[in-house]
RNA sequence: CGCGGGGUAGAGCAAUUGGCAGCUCGCAAGGCUCAUAACCUUGAGGUUCCCGGUUCGAAUCCGGGCCCCGCAACCA
């Protein structure tokens, strides 16, 4: 491997980030910084971003009195400030107003035209105003809209469709061959049993949108909100293209791993290497919802615990792939018992001990900790976060384990070779946790590898302090 | 019989191919005093939802049943 292009979902803006969205865009982070720790910054390439058009924002901002393209530069900046608080590193944050994203959107519309993928056909159904969507008959009761208590309209829309069918063999085949690796397995059956169903050609058009991207050769149509935002990957590859893996929620699988396949193949564009689909998270066990009151503004989270333990919990507690519980009295209990008492604990202890009985330096040529193989970077590259960092808290134990077991406060006074020794190979071990820490929680991996390969060590400040 | 996920210690979860049912937290007892009232050891705690089947052997496989959570909206 000698480049590696990592994107996220790029998210819809009619409201705020929440922790939901977080996870994703940490997860990404993490492997953006794992790879640039093995290939090289330059060799990584890390987007994430915004989805700006479509008839609800332009809705939503008539409500606040605002012009669409005002209102998405107010929503658009919550989530760019929520990442920087999160301290993401990513390349680019691509908006689907930026100019060169709504240019390639034009570009790779006509080269799916040219090519002779798209067709223009009628699409009639039931439209509910109050959704601004067509409906269908199994979303009826009596016939009639049950949220809006109205009858749908009979609408006819004439809209410019995409041959999926003409690409399905194709997409089936990459997927089983994991060409285009969809992960986890049970999400790659779930698309293949999908795609043996068969799948419609989409609408890529639609006639009465106006805050969208005209298509260049029928301008009293915009291009469908979906695809529009699906090329944001292409837009910001600026070389890197085709993407190492796209990391996604659970319930856009299908936009990604068969739309999106077929939009790049009508344009003659290589596919994705992986899309890597994660699970959502609750709230005290209750779905993120606004009307619940159970929404969590991950900037609060930050601000009280900092970046380094939001990172942290949400990828400890929750196994990447599954659905998972969230809350701060679990964020307080992994920050207590993870991080203050465990990881932070340690690196105090062991830090004054060195200080105070060797007055921070070790003799020349004192005998370590020999490394074991590289046990951490396997799961990273599987996407098993949380299990990666069980695996380097049980280096937490071991180090704590053996200052206990050797009493080394006590031998520092019976027996200082030993007490050298033994604590040098802790002391390494926090070497070895820092590194691997790196990529999760960069910050705190900083301060760990100044304090312990200083040229004197000296007892290190609490790097969790107590809260409250 | 709509689709999917799930039911394992008080709580949250794990257990490759069927092979001694484990981990974290909490609880109890003990140890220690280097450390952020932190750390270490030991212990208690199980009908693996229920019934049946296959098997030398089932949390795991098969059949049947019960229960919980998503799949309408704000919402990744």
């Amino acid at each position: 491997m000698d480049k590696f292009y990592i994107t996220t979902a790029i998210d819809y803006i009619n409201g705020k980030p929440h922790i939901g969205h977080s996870l994703e865009k940490v997860a990404a982070d993490v492997l953006t910084r794992f790879y640039a720790n093995k290939i090289g910054r330059d060799n990584v390439r890390f987007v994430t971003g915004t989805d700006e058009h479509g008839a609800k924002i332009a809705q939503y901002a008539e409500k606040e009195n605002l012009e669409p393209q005002a209102f998405a530069d107010r929503n658009s900046a919550y989530f760019s400030f929520a990442w920087d608080q999160l301290n993401l590193q990513y390349d680019r944050f691509v908006r689907t107003t930026d100019a060169d994203h709504e240019q390639t959107v034009k570009d790779l519309v006509t080269k799916m035209k040219d090519n002779g993928f798209l067709y223009e056909g009628e699409y009639e159904g039931l439209y509910c105003v109050g959704h601004e969507a067509f409906l269908t008959d199994k979303d009826l009761v009596d016939g009639a809209c049950p949220d809006h208590q109205t009858k749908p309209e009979l609408v006819k829309e004439k809209n410019w469709f995409l041959k999926i069918s003409a690409f399905s063999d194709k997409i089936k085949t990459a997927i089983e061959k994991d060409e285009l690796l969809v992960w986890p397995e049970s999400r790659k059956n779930e698309i293949l049993s999908l795609l043996d169903q068969g799948f419609t050609d989409i609408a890529i058009s639609r006639p009465n949108v106006k805050w969208g991207i005209p298509l260049p050769w029928d301008e009293s149509q915009t291009i469908y909100v979906w695809v529009d935002a699906l090329i944001n990957y292409y837009t910001a590859a600026d070389g890197f293209w085709p993407a190492s893996a796209h990391v996604i929620g659970k319930d856009i699988l299908k936009f990604h791993a068969v739309i999106w396949p077929a939009m790049l193949l009508a344009a003659d564009l290589p596919l994705p290497k992986a899309v890597i689909t994660h699970g959502y998270l609750t709230v005290d066990n209750k779905k993120i919802s606004k009307s619940l009151g159970n929404v969590i503004d991950p900037n609060d989270w930050v601000a009280k615990y900092g970046s380094d333990a939001v990172r942290y919990f949400l990828l400890r507690e929750v196994p990447f792939s599954d659905d998972g519980d969230v809350s701060e009295e679990k964020l307080r209990s992994r920050y207590e018992g993870d991080l203050a008492n465990g990881l932070g604990n340690l690196v105090s202890r062991i830090t004054t001990l060195v200080e105070k009985n060797l007055d921070g330096v070790f003799p020349e040529g004192t005998k370590g900790f020999t490394a074991p193989g590289d046990e951490i970077s396997p799961l990273i590259e599987q996407y098993k976060f949380h299990e990666a960092l069980a695996m380097i808290w049980q280096y937490v134990a071991w180090a704590n384990k053996t200052v206990d077991e050797n009493k080394l406060w006590e031998l520092a006074k019976t027996d200082l070779p030993k007490f050298t020794e033994v604590s040098k190979q802790v002391i390494d071990v926090v070497e070895i946790i820092a590194k691997s820490l790196a990529p999760f929680m960069p910050e705190t991996s900083q301060k760990i590898l100044a304090a312990v390969t200083a040229d004197k060590i000296v007892k290190a400040e609490p790097l969790f302090p107590r809260i409250e």
